[in-house]
DNA sequence: ATATAATTTGCAAGTTTTTGCAGGTTTTTT
DNA sequence: AAAAAACCTGCAAAAACTTGCAAATTATAT
C-alpha cells in the first residue's frame, strides 16, 4: 500500500468518524504505530486534520462546528447517506434541500467526485464548501433563522431555473396514499418547485418518518423515482411503496 | 477516547446546558473525576469555561461556530467593531461585505437593536441568524470557498437593487493616494458595487492595513464617508485621511 | 535492465504526556 | 462543628511520542 494511499484512507476515515487512533490505524493498515505518526503528523502540517496525543481529530469543527450529538438518529442518517452517494457521477448538477440528512449526505460525499450542488440551506453549503471538487452554490433569500435556509419567491424563481441530474429530497412525511408532505408551508412550495427541476427525484427517508403524514402536500408517490431509507430494502415496511413503482434503494 | 474529544464533549456539553458536574461526566466519559477536573482546569485556563467548584459554567461569550483563535488581530477587531455598532440605529437596512473584521461585528451588535442586514458572506448570515431582532438575507450565488462569500453577476444584480443606509466595507487595502484597493478581482467587482447602493460607505481597516494598496481598485477615497479603525482618531498615522475630508472614528 | 539516489519504514533508546491513586487540604452541606 | 464532597499535590505506570539510524522500498538515471 502506498503512502498516498494509506493517507487518504485515513483522511476519509476522519471525515467519516471525525477521529482516529494512532494505534487502530497501525492495525487497520498493516504499519508501524511510527508510520502512522508520521502520516498525522504530514496532514498535520497541510493542515488537513488536527493532531492530537494519541490520534487525531477532523480540523473541520474548527471553523464551522455544528453539534452532532444534536443529530436525531444520526447512525440511520449515515446509513442511508451512504446509499445516497452510490447514485452519484462526476459531471452531475444536483439539487439538495436542508435537512441534517442532507448534512450528513455533504458530509460523506467522497473527495474524488466533481459535482455542482445547488442548496437553499446555509449549513449544508457551508459543508459543501470543504469539498475540493464541489461547485456549490447557494440560492439567496431571506433567512428562515430556526431551520437556517432561504425562503421566499426569489427562490423558487431560481430552483425553477435550474436542470438538475438528482434532487436530494428531505423527507419529513411520507406515505403510500397521502404521498410526500411536509410540515412548513414556505417549504413545502420549495419543495415542490425543486421536484420539477430535476430528472431524478430521490426522497431520503429515515424509517421514523415513513407512513406519517404532515399538514402541508407537496406531490404524489408517483412523481418521485427513488427512495433511499435507513432499511434494508426488502424490509417488509418498504412492500407498499415498491408496489406503487417506486424504486427503493 | 482521546483527551481532546473527551474536552470537546465537555464543551458542547456546557454549551448546550450551560453547565456541567464533576462526577456526573467522569461517569458519562468513563474516567476518574481528577481527569475531568485537569479537563476543566485546562479548559478553564484556556478561557472557554468558567471552572467552579463542582463541575463548570459556560462564559457567556459564546463561541458558536467560529474558532475564534484562527481570527488574526483578534482584539483590534473588536475594538473596531464596538465603534461601527455606534453607528446603528434601529430600521436601518445594512450592507455587509465578507472578512473576519465584519464577522467580529456580527457577533457584537447589541441584541435590542432591530435591522435588516444584507449580506454575501456565509459565516456572517450564520451568525446574524443568532440575533432575534436582524432580518437576514443572503445574496446567493457561486460561493468562493477560501473566503465564504458569493460572487458572480447574480450577486452584483441583487446588490445594485438594494438601498441600505450603511455599508459596512472590509478593507483589504488603503492609501490617501490609491483609495481603497482589494486582493481578489472578482471581489473587486462586487465592493463597488455594494458602495453604490448605500447612503453611507463605512470602511472598515485594522491599522495594519493602512498605507497598503492591494492589486485590484476599488474607489476613490472620496467615495467612502468614514474610516474606522482600532487606531485613536487623532493618531498620526490618520491624519493624511482626515486631510482627504473623510471622517475617521 | 541495472545501478544509483531518494524516500519510506521499522526499530531501539530515551523523553514526555496522560491517567488513576494515595494522602492531605479546602469548601460545602448538614 | 462534624461529615461529606470536592480539591490539590506528588507519584508511578502505561501509553504515546521523538530522534537517530539502518534496512527496505520506490523513483530516477544510465
Amino acid at each position: 500500500m502506498l503512502k498516498e494511499e494509506r493517507q487518504n484512507y485515513i483522511l476519509d476515515k476522519i471525515r467519516e468518524k471525525n477521529k482516529v487512533k494512532s494505534n487502530e490505524l497501525a492495525v487497520e493498515l498493516n504499519v508501524s504505530e511510527d508510520t502512522i505518526r508520521r502520516d498525522l503528523n504530514q496532514l498535520s502540517h497541510n493542515g488537513l486534520i488536527l493532531k492530537v496525543h494519541g490520534g487525531a481529530l477532523s480540523t473541520h469543527q474548527k471553523l464551522y462546528q455544528y453539534n452532532e450529538s444534536t443529530i436525531f438518529n444520526r447512525e440511520n442518517k449515515i446509513k442511508l447517506a451512504k446509499k445516497a452517494i452510490s447514485l452519484l457521477k462526476d459531471g452531475q448538477v444536483i439539487i439538495m434541500s436542508g435537512g441534517t440528512t442532507n448534512l450528513e449526505l455533504s458530509r460523506l460525499i467522497p473527495q474524488s467526485l466533481k459535482l455542482t450542488v445547488y442548496t437553499y440551506s446555509l449549513p449544508i453549503a457551508m459543508q459543501l464548501t470543504e469539498h475540493p471538487g464541489i461547485e456549490v452554490f447557494i440560492i439567496g433569500g431571506k433567512i428562515h433563522k430556526k431551520a437556517l435556509v432561504t425562503v421566499g419567491v426569489n427562490v423558487i424563481k431560481i430552483l425553477s431555473k435550474i436542470k438538475a441530474d438528482i434532487c436530494f429530497l428531505g423527507t419529513s412525511g411520507i406515505d403510500f396514499n397521502e404521498g410526500i408532505t411536509e410540515v412548513g408551508y414556505e417549504i413545502s412550495f420549495v419543495k415542490r418547485v425543486m421536484i420539477a427541476s430535476a430528472d431524478n427525484v430521490v426522497s431520503l427517508v429515515t424509517s421514523d418518518k415513513l407512513n406519517t403524514t404532515q399538514r402541508y402536500p407537496i406531490c404524489d408517490l408517483n412523481e418521485i423515482h427513488k427512495i433511499i431509507t435507513n432499511l434494508d430494502p426488502d424490509d417488509p415496511k418498504l412492500n407498499p411503496y415498491i408496489k406503487r413503482g417506486v424504486e427503493v434503494l
